[in-house]
DNA sequence: GAGTGGTCTAGACCACAAG
DNA sequence: TTGTGGTCTAGACCACTCT
């Protein structure tokens, strides 16, 4: 898709290095030349690129400091919990800590509603199954497909690490980078309260995300169902700016 | 409150001019001077004005154009329903346009809660009660709390537009920026099941929402309840930079 | 045609982290 | 002590909007 006006030297910079830590030519962790060097390798100034490195820390791919330089983000499960899960004590408002009770993983087909939903033409997704809770208290359901053909082998592993996605980023090389979550409210049915110990028809938060990653893949499929008795789910919103357009890959 | 290093040079420079737009100096819609004239202004060069003011665009606060010059925003009430109503149908994934169905208002004491959470020795406020429908069918139920020190007189602009939040800019000079909701899945009660036109029991999905202004006072306290079988409550996940930071009125 | 913000460059000085 | 990113300045050229 050619267009008539040149994309700035600074967008086309940055879409080189995403492009790179895509490939991973840059890995989480590793640092990268100083801007000047970067500036010299593609034929432009400091200054265009810093804009560049600027933009990709603002959206959380590279980490920049004074004296230490600047490094691929390397996802830990702090910074993915605080992310990704949006649970908060109603009345603390601290987080409420998703510890494992059970885990249950298998391979199975996908669905059509899947292979749609992937976007691709996926075969066999894994299913990770979750029960979660706090300080002995059951409280959430997750239902986690991954296609296989990103995991393979995910299965041997079991059971996998509390925080997924520094493992998939770790094992896998796929960085979970945004999501997209749709709620509603439901009754619990038989299946899910019979897991979260309560009665059938207890009212339940159901959040279905579409994960994706670096490359703006989807990688992962979740339905979560959570009991909001005592906490809730905190979001944040505010007038944004439309000129988030994410780089593709060169 | 001192600091051992002073503020950069552009984020008081930023502090400044959103001092300006907070105490109506600077009112939405109107032109600001040109960035040499700012520069001049603030004794700093073009480029410390620029970037302030490309700061104060991402935070929604003004817009900028080649050729049109730099504006403060005025809230429109398609980008205000975009920013701040997240229910979208599960099969289109456009919005479900709330359409006024009835509106009550009413002014009352505030409750110890209530005065707690506005942060301020609140007296009053008014109650804004609606329900909302689509083709017909109502969906959703609002209850809106507002400081009557902040809205003196609203009562006689009823009923008030569809649009909440570019009506008490225009008419009380507040702008609604960025809110903070909690969501959780409750039964419906006879109250609400009523309005809603559903049976008692049906799962409602519970909205609890604390709106700030500009100066981040809290200005709106809304609870809601949405019914969520043919649509779901969006919320878009990501990864995002430690470094926004409000900057305080000068 | 005049004026605006968007891009790009070049260079100076600073605080900070690491060896 | 060295090197890094953070701040600040100055100036050039361009595309776009408005009149």
């Amino acid at each position: 898709m050619e267009r008539l006006t040149a994309e700035p030297l600074y967008k086309r910079a940055e879409s080189a290095m995403v492009a790179r830590i895509v490939k991973r030519i840059w890995r989480p962790g590793m640092r990268l030349p100083n801007e000047f060097e970067l500036a010299a390798e593609f034929g432009v100034s400091q200054g265009t690129i810093r804009k560049a490195l600027v933009s990709m820390e603002r959206r959380g791919l590279l980490a920049r400091s004074p004296g230490r330089g600047t490094t691929v983000v390397k996802t830990t499960a702090e910074e993915s919990l605080f992310a990704f899960f949006r649970l908060r004590d109603d009345v603390s408002g601290n987080m409420t800590v998703p510890e494992p009770l059970s885990e249950r993983i298998s391979r199975r087909a996908a669905t059509r509603k899947e292979r749609t939903q992937f976007e691709t033409a996926e075969s066999d997704v894994y299913v990770l199954e979750r029960v979660r809770q706090h300080g002995g208290v059951p409280f959430a359901l997750e239902r986690m497909r991954l296609p296989a053909t990103l995991f393979k082998g995910i299965e041997d592993d079991a059971p996998l690490p509390n925080s997924l996605y520094p493992y998939l980023q770790e094992r896998f090389g796929i960085s979970v980078m945004v999501a997209e979550e749709g709620l509603s409210a439901v009754l619990g049915k038989e299946k899910e309260t019979r897991k979260l110990d309560v009665p059938v028809g207890t009212p339940l938060l159901k959040v279905e995300r579409r994960a994706r990653d670096l490359a703006h893949r989807i990688v992962e499929l979740r339905t979560s169902h959570f009991l909001t008795d005592g906490a809730s789910y905190r979001v944040d919103l505010a007038r944004s700016d439309p000129l988030s357009e994410v780089a593709g890959v060169t």
